[in-house]
DNA sequence: CAGTATCCCTTATGATACTG
DNA sequence: CAGTATCATAAGGGATACTG
């Protein structure tokens, strides 16, 4: 645990446990839905695994997290004291989405935004069977300039080699613009129109593709003039 | 700065601002109202100034802290990117208040509670000329166990020796006691009632004495049952 | 009042490899 | 899948004293 402020403000006594660096990353993963270990790992790419187990034990202890097993299987999910952490986890992507603009080319992983893009996917919106969208970015180092997302009814898979199907749409922009349209930095037909981002396939489902995905939370937020 | 986590989640991009070690009680003692370097020591007494000047420059830097001169005057202001980060400070007292009940000795700082009392005084329920409020902790040390809040017109100050004016009411209680009034954790009514508080002085001073504080934000926060 | 200057030292964490 | 083990480095930060 951190050490303490010796504060009996409730902010500090909160930050105690929050202001340690990855918690409250692996809470937005735990809010987001992830439940599993290697699960939770993805979404926090550059932990080590002993750092993410010592992180959750500690959450696990402070009551915001219940670490269920049933027989082998390890699940990972907030309590009710977690689960009001939500409007922590908002208040800070609004603030962060408003007042922290610049990425750097260092925050631009490809494999966290299919990961991210993976999950907010909205099937109903998707054409039945398996969909592939593969996505070009035409800048990355060639080792991670492909990645393709198969869509089914109920499952979508990230995968960084061809799987073979038949892609539906490609997607071909730079990895920042792609970033860019997911964090509402800009919307697709903004970027479309302007032409920093190209759609490949039929016209019905280059129309469709943007819907497929429910943008985050604070993409919406307004951004200051 | 904190050093990147590699992600372009707002949230992680503010955390890599905020997530700092007493970073963001600095932010709460400015959205408090504090400007002052030396007063915003008195708000996080266990920093050392060459932290506390440090976390002044990063907040700088990143846009969320004015630094404005006038002449040898010094003066830090939020910045409209400051101010919206009030939300969160906000949001963390509350769930603060509702899940980290548990308050170790360590977090009682007698200081710190007049500090944060002498800033939260409704000057207009006080009676005018000066009010001077004596509170005796006995169970602190001899040393921190005597504290005086004079209050005039549209000043306090928090004395830790007797500044030698007459005295309106002396509140007795507990440190941990005075700690959770204030906090919301308990009413006035029910501290009295219960005995754990005592006032002395005239009945008039006496019912008035509670009216005379303005309780932190989070006191109002519903408790979990 | 508004900070700097040092100094030491713990401990947090990144990296990597390995296990049931 | 769900973690543990080990290690070495950097640096974060506490304590204290001092300055214009």
């Amino acid at each position: 645990m951190g050490s303490s402020y010796h504060q009996f403000c409730p902010v500090a006594k909160a930050m105690e446990l929050l202001d340690e660096r990855w918690t409250l990353l692996i809470v937005r993963e735990l809010v987001t839905g992830s439940r599993h270990f290697n699960e939770l790992r993805r979404g926090v790419p550059r932990m080590s695994p002993t750092l993410l187990s010592k992180r959750l034990q500690q959450l696990v202890r402070a009551g915001v997290v219940d670490r269920r097993t049933d027989g082998p299987n390890v699940q990972y999910v907030l309590t009710p004291a977690g689960e009001e952490l939500r409007p922590v986890v908002e208040a800070l992507g609004a603030w962060g989405v408003r007042w922290i603009g610049e990425l750097g080319d260092e925050d631009l992983d490809p494999k966290l935004l299919l990961w991210d893009m993976h999950r907010n996917i909205d099937h109903t919106a998707v054409p039945n069977g398996r969909t592939v969208v593969e996505f070009t970015f035409p800048d990355a180092p060639t080792k991670s300039r492909h990645w393709w997302l198969v869509i089914t009814a109920n499952e979508a898979d990230v995968c960084d080699v061809d799987p073979g199907y038949e892609v539906a749409v490609n997607v071909l922009t730079d990895l920042r613009h792609m970033v860019e349209i997911w964090r509402g930095d800009r919307s697709w037909s903004d970027a479309l129109g302007a032409g920093t981002i190209e759609l490949r396939g039929t016209p019905a489902l280059r129309r469709g593709l943007p819907t497929w995905f429910t943008l985050p939370a604070f993409a919406s937020v307004p951004r200051p003039a």
